[in-house]
DNA sequence: GAATAAGCGAGACGGTACGTCCTGTCTTGAG
DNA sequence: CTCAAGACAGGACGTACCGTCTCGCTTATTC
């Protein structure tokens, strides 16, 4: 058996940890991602390099975990809370108000280019893909595919469509856009795919 | 007026030029895209780094071409032509064939880890996406939008249709899959996938 | 006036301070003067570091007292005892007695190695040089210059030479060869030295 | 057979190495030697630290070549020449001649202090103390035995002395004095240990 | 056929960041 | 209070590459 010396979480310093992703993403919001270092992030959170290595495997994990805190703080959410989709019976509004969220995000000048060199560094770090999948992706679409069921059970879409095929319909397009810089990212963009995709699956 | 010297490329060694490409691609297969350097690649070639440096801006841009190299070669292709879709008139057909063919590149057990790299490269060097969008996606997007618009005038989907759209809807999902690794990448669901945008721009 | 707070030796785990001083001598035999930290001497003594930072300010010091311990052990010495050379009446003979002694001692393969670090140490750290020359040096010369002046009153040597000098010319070489490891470190040698030094303060 | 990359050393750069040696000096002088870093001398020299990890193998192999570099600078002294004792004639007062020498360089206050550290690292440092026996003490041995058998053949001291065991009571006494700074380091004692060292060789 | 000038293999150079190691201080919880 | 344990800020270590540079060598014109 493999064994591996862990450090103690419950002494860990909150004061650092936070320091550590505040500094970590204001250096991405002057340098950019690339030029952003783990020795640059502890001078300027005020740290031991060695704070950072103890917590983290590689400057990737340190900004997943910073942009998440910047996420939760903007949106005020509750730990450990399920993310869901709004419910006003209204299948096609319901999807547009998150898509279009989706774009805001995307497109917010803070977070983007963030998000976008993390969705970089997943295409070669596995561990953190895995992270990215559990802890991000696969939340998201239980919550769309909450959505999706119950717009099936009440008869406003095909009861056979494949609901995660469906989601992808609606997010493939939109992150497509997004990751690759090939067209406008707008609300009406947004629009559009639900319109379409509900097309797609809908009962005529 | 800034003046820059650029090298005599009709004096440029073509021996080089392949052993250093070669060297790439076997670096990549061997080390992963990160762990690949320059160095490492010049060693391999058995060539000056400055030779590279001469030639190239960056070990994206040195990728960029091995790659490009090894496509040609696997397929024969004739320098230039531009791509296009088969017209069999059967529009449902013709898309599964090249979305197919898509899925059989991006899962190529040689191309797939590099090309997945090279995305990831894009998102940091303007001048490689630049050279992406150019010379790989939009020859595609235009091979794709000339056969929609057929289908339009056979009337076989939607004249108002945007075929911008179509295509992001066809592509998206499938390059969602490929780079997230979320789900597996088959014929079946390239199906699914042109088989559900159609009915969505489907005359009923 | 500065005030220092110190520790309340009479609360001192004399099992920790064992433990510690065993553990020194350990990793030194192990990794050498240098490669011993004092992390390495707390891990392997099973004690927090602060108990080792409480007592002692440096390694240096440390491996003074646990060199310090061994050679008592060795010896069966009894504490505070000042040590004394042989007065057989025969200084010839007495001197090479105790430079022989010098010699085992230098070339103890367990001693020896650790004493010369220690030497080392004393050209940088003057707490550390201050206390050589009071617990270890300067008996040890007041016990030759005894006994030189013993045979000074016995007509056996010259009235008037310099005692602190004759005692340097019958240690300086027979350190200096240890230190530099110039040459054969014997008990002929000694005696070389005993017996050439005795002839430049001999009566003729 | 172990194979191992060397640089070429043909194609070093004279300015780089002087000024590394250049900065060592000076940090040792500004700092002491325990606080002189690799790192420190690079920034100072304005060097990277590889081109210091190129050519030497330890902060002691630096300071060595710079000290060295400071004494031939200071002597003057030709290339690849071999050190020699005058020859006046008179044994007592050449050796006199240059054991004062030797005081002086023990107390200059810019070369003493670095030549104590490296005496210490020697301590710990098997290759470091090989190139001290060869470099400086063999030739400096070499110059003394030379001129003590001459004085042998002039009838001047015993003819069956041991001249190393000689050159030893006349360096040994001095070094020690030096390293343990147990006594004045002074003209007067080198003359001292000349005419004691002369009276235990002479005939009489 | 010699002179000139480019590309080339090689690798030293000034730098920057890496990830590790250790220092000496501080904090926590057990005895 | 001391102690074991170990997190912390700090800083040097020695390594790996970066992109630039300089050195001879090989080739290919150009005179």
């Amino acid at each position: 058996m493999a064994y591996e010396k862990r450090p103690d979480s419950s002494r860990r310093s909150e004061r650092s940890r936070t320091a550590i992703l505040d500094a970590a993403m204001a250096q991405v919001a002057e340098l950019g991602y690339q030029k952003t270092t783990i020795e640059g992030i502890a001078a300027r959170a005020g740290v031991g390099k060695q704070t950072i290595y103890r917590w983290w495997r590689s400057k990737g994990e340190v900004l997943f975990d910073a942009v998440e805190m910047s996420i939760e703080e903007g949106a005020g959410a509750v730990e450990g809370e399920e993310p869901a989709l709004p419910d006003t019976g209204d299948i096609a509004a319901d999807l547009k108000t998150v898509l279009r969220a989706t774009v805001d995000e995307f497109t917010d000048p803070r977070l983007g280019p963030v998000l976008r060199a993390l969705n970089t560094e997943i295409q070669i770090d596995e561990a953190l893909a895995e992270r990215n999948r559990t802890r991000s992706l696969e939340p998201g679409w239980a919550a769309y595919e909450a959505r999706l069921r119950a717009a099936q059970e009440a008869g406003q879409i095909d009861a056979d469509a494949d609901v995660r095929t469906v989601v992808e319909m609606l997010t493939g397009p939109l992150t497509y856009r997004w990751l690759f810089q090939t067209g406008p990212l707008t609300h009406a963009y947004a629009d559009t795919l639900a319109d379409m995709t509900l097309k797609a699956v809908g009962r005529d």
